[in-house]
DNA sequence: TGCCAGGCCCTCTTTAGGGCCTT
């Protein structure tokens, strides 16, 4: 059960690099087993310094509104438990993984799952969507969306979309019976003309 | 306030450079 079991969350923050000091603001994540969202985290937190202007408009979460946030080590706290023992995704999963591991790392806690990358598969299954940015994916591929774009849960909720489209989509083209989470990530390893027939051989696999 | 990164991937490549993607 677990392979076909994921948390898919997305970190809004103060920058672009928490080695340079930027922070997490917001977390959201959804949990998908067996394509089905089973349950949800969305939290602000309070990272302790105030946010650009950038960072304002393009996520639309304010100074007001973090200075009134449960801190970022609660937050955490919290999300450690809601991740536990599952494996992640992310749509440029670098980006969020080192912004999980720093959170984490501040609260005396680190990551005991792997992740894999949403942005590096659809490259691979749709390399000739007009960009791989989340927001192009989700328009070229006529997913569901309530126009809410930077936000966490919004996009965490059209990653999971995109992640479960993805899945259908090599089913559907490759006749194969399960997509596991394994398989997913595997593409990232798999360069971009192989990949039809690496999952032709999975497909005989199964 | 504005700045800061880093991994992937293509090509006019591999003794490199630059665009994409994330905030």
């Amino acid at each position: 059960m677990e392979k076909f079991t994921a948390v898919i969350l997305d970190f809004e923050t103060t920058g672009l690099s928490p080695g340079y000091g930027d922070r997490a603001i917001e977390i959201g994540a959804v949990l998908i087993r067996n394509n089905q969202v089973v349950d949800r985290f969305q939290s602000l937190m309070n990272p302790g310094k105030r946010i650009s202007g950038f960072i304002e408009d393009y996520t639309g979460i304010t100074n007001e509104m973090l200075s009134k946030a449960p801190s970022a080590a609660h937050v955490m706290e919290q999300f450690a438990s809601f991740i536990a023992g599952h494996n992640l995704v992310a749509h440029n999963a670098s980006f969020d993984r080192r912004f999980l591991d720093a959170e984490l790392s501040r609260i005396g806690r680190t990551r005991t799952r792997e992740f894999a990358c949403s942005m590096l598969a659809a490259r691979r299954i749709y390399p000739d969507a007009p960009s791989h940015r989340l927001e192009t994916l989700v328009s070229h591929l006529g997913l569901q969306t309530d126009g809410l774009f930077h936000r966490a849960l919004a996009d965490a909720e059209m990653t999971a979309q995109l992640w479960t489209a993805m899945i259908g989509e090599i089913k559907g083209t490759y006749r194969l019976k399960e997509v596991s989470f394994d398989l997913l990530q595997s593409l990232a390893g798999v360069a971009k003309r192989a990949v039809p027939a690496y999952l032709e051989r999975v497909a005989v696999g199964q």
